[in-house]
DNA sequence: TTGGAAGTGATACTTGGGTAGCAATGCAAT
DNA sequence: ATTGCATTGCTACCCAAGTATCACTTCCAA
């Protein structure tokens, strides 16, 4: 299927917004532009595995969707990141077929712009270039993960809580972002614990007056003290 | 100072034998080897922190060295990597000066050979192809971390210490390798724990007839009981 | 050879966080 | 409006793991 005009124009304003494709002529991005599909993956489902990502390549181009890992015994999970705007998925399983067993979960309707990965590992091979734009992408996430690693070992769950919501707070608008309508539940996959855990420390932060809590609402009241909590156990 | 004949062509082997750098002409590499110095790092020294590394670019030749994380007001540490023969320090820090707070320490005397980060820079502007072989680099790294994330996450530490010990089997040998000699301290970083409760586990796994525990030394008795042990809690 | 450091084995104590369960509430679809 | 589900707020309980401390042993360097 031969992608019209309109959307041909649409998909390269996409690549010329992706931190992976932005470097390239526009010539060279056309050559993609044909392979293109759109797709709308509706809330809460697309739990589509890993092995789905081995045949064709994601980008998001709005909606946020999670990143998780499982634990089969127990049922519990953490999620690794949630992708938005622009990210894409899996880029390592693009260079070699590497078991990566992670999940994919919307958090609300995601468009997306898939394309296939053979077609893709064609286009790579004959602009390696974008190998070098590849290695901040792939080192943001290993930072993040480390991030997570060293909370985990090192500091108590309220602080991670505190830490979760500062991290998410938009400096112009001081408003929650990204997390900020998510159940107490999709809270603690964020900082490795469980709900009844986040939703006791939650409670402990609105009665010392640091928030305010409504139904997937986290409202801060005073940030001075939510950034003490952090301090504390920091330094 | 130009290095001679006989060292430069030790320093090209180490290249030949390197993940990075193997992929690349003898006449290509050739231009990095005279900037290349010899150093020793003592054993339990080196704790040069991420600041020194943004000056020279490290290739271990032999030992053991560990890099790992710390928490200022409770002075613990996890360990992120053991690096060994072959493997590099930090390339992502080679690509753009960010902030990578971690630490180095050597296990027993360490052979380097590094270069300056100018140096090496200018290398890899003229051979960007290097990229593409650092991609997997990072990528088994960044699975690594996120093997210790889902350890912290699910699995309590008497599993968290019989996967890593089974891990570190060599399966020619069946003996325990790289982790083999390390104190009760050292594994506990590895696992994110404490060395009080690392203990606990092991005196545990003895009285078991698992294995067999010296002075930094560990000796598997009955493989398959620590096998089961992993599992119960996997499945 | 000897003193100190490093490593080990063990005890006792404390606590944060996981689990289970349940009632109340709000939301959305019909 | 009503039903049903998702989400929340809360209680009670349990235990793994962190902390502190001490005695003992082994090693090694002065």
């Amino acid at each position: 299927m031969i992608a019209d005009g309109r959307k041909r124009n649409k998909y390269l304003k996409v690549l010329q917004k992706n931190d992976l494709f932005k470097h390239f002529e526009d010539e060279v991005l056309n050559d993609l532009l044909d392979d293109f599909e759109e797709e709308l993956w509706p809330k809460h489902t697309c739990q589509l595995d890993h092995e789905k990502t081995l045949y064709r390549f994601h980008i998001i181009t709005s909606g946020r969707l999670k990143v998780y890992k499982t634990d089969e015994s127990t049922g519990r999970e953490y999620t690794l990141f949630i992708l938005t705007k622009n990210d894409v998925f899996d880029i390592l399983c693009l260079l070699e077929p590497i078991e990566h067993k992670v999940f994919y979960e919307t958090i609300e309707d995601v468009k997306i712009l898939s394309i296939p990965v053979a077609k893709l590992k064609e286009w790579v091979l004959q602009h390696p270039e974008i190998h070098r734009y590849m290695l901040p992408y792939v080192g943001k996430q290993m930072r993040a993960i480390e991030e997570y690693a060293s909370n985990m070992t090192f500091i108590d769950i309220s602080t991670r809580l505190a830490k979760l919501i500062v991290s998410n707070i938009n400096t112009k608008s001081n408003k929650l972002e990204i997390i900020n309508d998510l159940p107490d539940d999709e809270l603690a996959k964020l900082i490795g614990s469980t709900r009844a855990v986040v939703n006791r420390h939650l409670q402990e932060f609105k009665t010392n007056g640091i928030l305010n809590i409504g139904r997937k609402k986290v409202e801060i009241l005073n940030l001075q003290l939510l950034l003490d909590k952090i301090d504390k156990k920091q330094q």
